[in-house]
DNA sequence: CCTACCGATCGGTAGG
DNA sequence: CCTACCGATCGGTAGG
């Protein structure tokens, strides 16, 4: 478990750099002395600097794979067959994973092009069927009449580019509290996709 | 105008190359060997591999700057004062400049951070004016009730974030032609404002 | 986790 | 535009 935590801070700390100037603008040695160590001791805990980059983006992933999960599950519970209820809780679920973890979030978001092919083409196929899911309610949606009829694979990009932008501006520290943002952002989502 | 000409062969691979893999990621080598040169043979052209990231990036704010002037100019001529009418023009001529050069659009869009601290905070600057053509015309449209109430600070970057989205997924030869995904950017645009 | 070190590659210069 | 080369830095390994 001591090796786990040890990974997890070095995880931690190539987020934010990674996210700041990019992981191919990011040494080793910046993560490390980050950490207050020699370079090379971070060979004790990572077998390459691509497998820290991995660590962050499948963990990102995850996390955004489980929160949509449960926001499904419970917009379901809720208000059953309703695309506006699931596509309100997707989002709020998406803004949610961002502003809990920027550093994270913005690294999956922007560094995945830096993955080594066969990652890179999993992480893609992971983003796409993501994606797929926000369609999907937004199509239920059109069909049912509850949203605008428009062409739902570019809502879906359109829509998730509007929430990651979150990644790019957002501070802990700034104007407006993560819940506030996520509430103009749900606003804006269905207003964009036409909701009644 | 041999060089100047030569330069911008120079910044339109390099474009493509920055756009995949990243500013840092691509060397010097890489983009002379997309022009059949040896790497050295550049700096007759250019003062250093910075500078290449800064004609592109300096170019493409140019471009939209310029665009936007026009839209404005022109909506204006049209119908005077129209809020809604002014942003859907700034939304069509953003859409027109990303897709016309996908290449130099999305480094504007995405490697701004390789800049050195002075560039960097320069077209940061440029940025933020452009970010607030966008958000006058909201406030405008929201004090004379014709986009609905909302925090227009989130709602123009939201909807920046939205439309350079376009920048990684478009593709000239996809699905849509350029014109149908300004058509419906502007529509989603104008929804998620709340335009009556 | 450290010191010492490796081969490769980087941005860039000299001199033609 | 080329060859030849530079000092610095990179990711990573050996051996403790």
């Amino acid at each position: 478990m001591v090796e786990t935590t040890r990974r997890q801070a070095i995880e931690d700390v190539a987020s934010d750099l990674f996210r700041e100037r990019g992981y191919a603008a990011t040494s080793i040695r910046d993560i490390a002395r980050a950490l207050s160590v020699q370079g090379a001791s971070l060979y004790a805990h990572v077998a390459s600097k691509e497998d820290v980059l991995w660590g962050i983006v499948d963990r990102a992933a995850t996390r955004f794979e489980a929160a949509a999960d449960r926001a499904e599950a419970e917009a379901e519970a809720r208000v059953p067959g309703d695309p506006v209820e699931a596509l309100a809780a997707m989002v709020r679920a998406h803004v949610h994973v961002l502003t809990s973890d920027v550093g994270g979030a913005g690294v999956f978001v922007h560094e995945w092009r830096a993955l080594g092919p066969e990652r890179r083409s999993a992480i893609l196929a992971r983003r796409d069927v993501y994606e797929r899911r926000f369609r999907a309610h937004i199509e239920d949606g059109i069909a049912i009449g509850v949203f605008a009829m428009t062409d739902s694979g570019l809502a879906a990009s359109a829509l998730l580019s509007a929430l990651n932008g979150t990644a790019t501006w957002y501070d802990p520290k700034g104007r407006l509290p993560a819940p506030r943002i996520a509430d103009h952002l749900v606003d804006l989502s269905l207003r964009m996709l036409g909701a009644s």
